[in-house]
DNA sequence: ACCTGAACACCGTTCAAGT
DNA sequence: ACCTGAACACCGTTCAAGT
């Protein structure tokens, strides 16, 4: 999906059967043949997330990854073709998580709220998962224009306007209805994962941090200060459901005002 | 603000006289006699800042600003003490920005709704303006775990909640209006930001995006075909303003709610 | 078929040395 | 006081060579 590679085994089309089912996998494993310490682009790639999720993604270099692996930095060339495309399949690998999660898939016909708030929880618990990564998800260059960062994925896009549109939206609101939904995610789940980097890990800049804390002279700020205990809690899991139910009603009030006008109007 | 380096003039806080007026301003410059060649904290984030801008993030190293401002990279660690902090200096400079926007300062006095507009507005400006530079101001770990990514600053925070606070907010309801407003503009903003990248610039990856564009299979996914012309309509600036009055709409619908009840309850 | 060694151009950063 | 040259450890990536 990402590059026109000659790399072997590079069926990375999302409808391949292994696809389907596994929760971590983007691409078929190697042939049964092939003994245990042979590479994979999956097993690659599969690497790649956890060196970012233990290590941070300025860690990630391909010599490191490849000495993780057990082998030279070269060596992952025949997998992917380059950090750029390596980064990119971790991305995909990542949302593609999505599509093993059953709580996201099970009982499609619950209607479109039902719908879209399983679809938004999927999205959470996998920026959760990977908090390190998830940035990446929301920073790196779409397939298309449209294809907005958190969903990412053209199969989600398609699922997310048909579900709207058979749930009586026009095209026009079903379409508002994805940007209004693509943008309280990325907003909210990036806040969200880089609070969580800031305020556990000791881990990439814990320096940084602990440096402006210190230097920076709190006596101007009294409010801050002041309200310091009430700013530190953190209350994300529900915002996170408050502004979604939010976003729900207001979509819910687009869709009866805006319920496809172009025929049955005068029908019903 | 961001390290103990021992460089000359690190008068990095805030309320330094030239902090306050000045558009652009993080650091006074140099003292009048030191002639035009000579460098400058202030130069050598504006000359980041323009490199950021026009050649993207990943395209700034420390040699290649050096050879901008006609200087061996070596040079810039007299004003700068490593390339994160330079960063860390980049997005301060940019959000310093705002304090100089007159447009946000202007009549304090007509109202919380309107100093949220007016702050809003500020923030979008900038992001639109250096949108190369906006996912840093995002993703960069704040000073203190509270204070959020897109306003990034606690002068900026302290004058939010006291705004909020003047206008009858209860102080919990400030808090929770600060969270809900700061995860709008960051996810509108980066949305904007990123999709403006991808649709205009030639510049850093078009090869991976035209790549994978060409590469996927459109035909499995008929409604995102169908829906194509709507889907890469740009209503960013609408739907930044329409979203920004549905958040002040429930910020007031919170307030009205919640109007200060530690006393006065009973009073009225 | 799969991995490695050596090499290239380029990083960030240090430090003694120049002016 | 300010800048540079040389050096160090580390990058991504290539390619011919090994097995």
């Amino acid at each position: 999906m990402t590059g026109p590679d000659q790399t072997p085994d590079d069926g990375t089309d999302p409808d391949s059967p292994e696809g389907r089912g596994g929760a971590a996998g983007v691409l078929p494993a190697a042939r049964p043949g092939s003994g245990r310490s042979g590479l994979d682009r999956r097993r690659v790639l599969g690497a790649a997330i956890e060196f970012i999720d233990e290590e941070g993604l300025d860690a990630l270099t391909m010599r490191r990854l490849g000495s993780r692996l057990g082998v030279e930095a070269m060596a992952l060339y025949r997998y992917v073709p380059g950090r750029e495309q390596l980064l990119d399949g971790v991305v995909e690998s990542v949302i593609d998580e999505l599509y093993g999660d059953p709580d996201v898939h099970l009982a499609a016909s619950h209607g479109w709220q039902d719908y879209l708030q399983r679809l938004a929880h999927g999205v959470r618990r996998i920026a959760l998962a990977h908090p390190e990564v998830f940035p990446l998800v929301a920073t790196r260059p779409p397939a298309a224009p449209w294809v907005r960062p958190p969903l990412r994925s053209l199969r989600w896009v398609e699922s997310f306007l048909d579900t709207l549109i058979d749930s009586g939206f026009s095209e026009e609101s079903a379409v508002a209805a994805y940007r209004a939904y693509s943008s309280f995610l990325l907003g909210h789940l990036l806040l969200e994962v880089s609070q969580k980097g800031v305020s556990i890990s000791p881990r990439d800049q814990p320096e940084g941090v602990r440096q402006a804390a210190a230097t920076t002279d709190l006596s101007e700020y009294p409010t801050v200060v002041r309200l310091e205990s009430l700013l530190s809690l953190d209350e994300s899991a529900a915002e996170f459901e408050e502004a979604l139910e939010n976003l729900l009603e207001r979509l819910e009030v687009v869709l009866r005002e805006g319920r496809t006008p172009q025929r049955g109007d005068a029908g019903s």
